[in-house]
DNA sequence: TCTAAATAGGACTTGTTTAGTCCGCTTTCC
DNA sequence: GGAAAGCGGACTAAACAAGTCCTATTTAGA
C-alpha cells in the first residue's frame, strides 16, 4: 500500500520506549542499544522531535530526553510530519506547493484524491503513541 | 503523509478518462495525450493494470483499452498493488517477509502498526474508481 | 578547572527506488 | 505488406532514504 520511513519506525520506536520510561530522562545511546537503532541515525530523529516540541532535552552530563506532553497528546500525524515534513497522497496536495504541478488544470483526480487525503489525515491525526502501547 | 506514486497517480487518471470513454476501446497514445502522460511509461502501466485483469486490451490497428469490469468493482487497494507490487506500512507487514526484519523480537511496535494497517487497508479498499467522478 | 558524558548539527556517502527512455517484437486490420 | 496498435525487456538518470563521520557545545562532577 503506502509505507512508513524508517525514521518515522524509530521514532516510534523510540518515543514508545520514553514513555515507558517516564518520568526519568532517557538517553539517545540507551534507546539506540536497546532497540536496536544506529546511534547517529537516532540522535537526529530525536533532535528533530526536540525541535517539533514533542520532546524536550536536557544536554551535559546526565542529560537526556523526556516527552513534552502526556503520551495521549502526541499525534502520529506530529510524529511523521517532524520527521518526514509535509506530505501528501500527491504533491499538489501538499500546502504550498499547490501551483508546481503541470498537469493542474487537466487534472482529474484531485477532488477526489483530496477527499481521500482528509480521510487519511483523519486516520493519523486521531491516533496518539498512547495507541502504541 | 505518505504518498501515492507518480505510476499509480497517471493509472488513476488513465482508469478515469477510460472509464467516461466506455465502451469504447481507448489508446494508450490517445491518453498519453489527453492526460499528458509519457506515452512509455503510460504504456507500461496499462499493460500492468491489464495483467492484474484490471484493464482488457485488444492488439492490432483499432486495438485499445477497455475496462475490465464496472467502474464500482474496481478498487483503489487493487490499482496500488497491480503498480506497486505488495506494500504495507512497514516491510515486516507485507505478506511473506514477515521474518526479514532483524529487530523482530524487540519490535515494540509490531501490533498497533498492523492494527493500524488494516484500518488504512479498509479506507483503500473502499474506493473505486467511480468514486473519482 | 579539567574531563567525561551527553545533546546539537553540518556535511557527506552509499544504496535503493522511482521515473522515464529506448528499442525491438508481435498482433491485427486494410 | 505496411501501418497502427499492444507487449515487454533492458537500460539510464535523478531523486530520495538511510546511514556515517566529524566537530562543537553544554553540563555535572571529580
Amino acid at each position: 500500500m503506502i509505507r512508513f520511513s524508517k525514521k518515522v519506525e524509530y521514532a516510534l520506536m523510540a518515543l514508545k520506549f520514553i514513555s515507558a520510561s517516564s518520568p526519568r530522562l532517557v538517553t539517545a545511546r540507551e534507546i539506540a542499544d536497546k532497540v536496536n537503532i544506529p546511534y547517529d541515525l537516532l540522535s537526529k530523529i530525536l533532535q528533530r522531535l526536540k525541535s517539533e516540541k514533542i520532546l524536550t532535552s536536557t544536554q551535559g552530563t546526565h542529560g537526556g530526553y523526556i516527552l513534552a506532553n502526556s503520551p495521549d497528546k502526541i499525534f502520529l500525524q506530529d510524529i511523521m510530519k517532524a520527521i518526514d515534513g509535509d506530505r501528501a497522497l500527491t504533491e499538489c496536495l501538499v500546502a504550498g506547493k499547490e501551483g508546481e504541478c503541470n498537469l493542474e488544470e487537466s487534472c482529474s483526480i484531485k477532488s477526489p484524491v483530496s477527499k481521500l487525503q482528509k480521510e487519511v489525515e483523519d486516520l493519523f491525526r486521531t491516533k496518539t503513541i498512547s495507541d502504541f502501547v
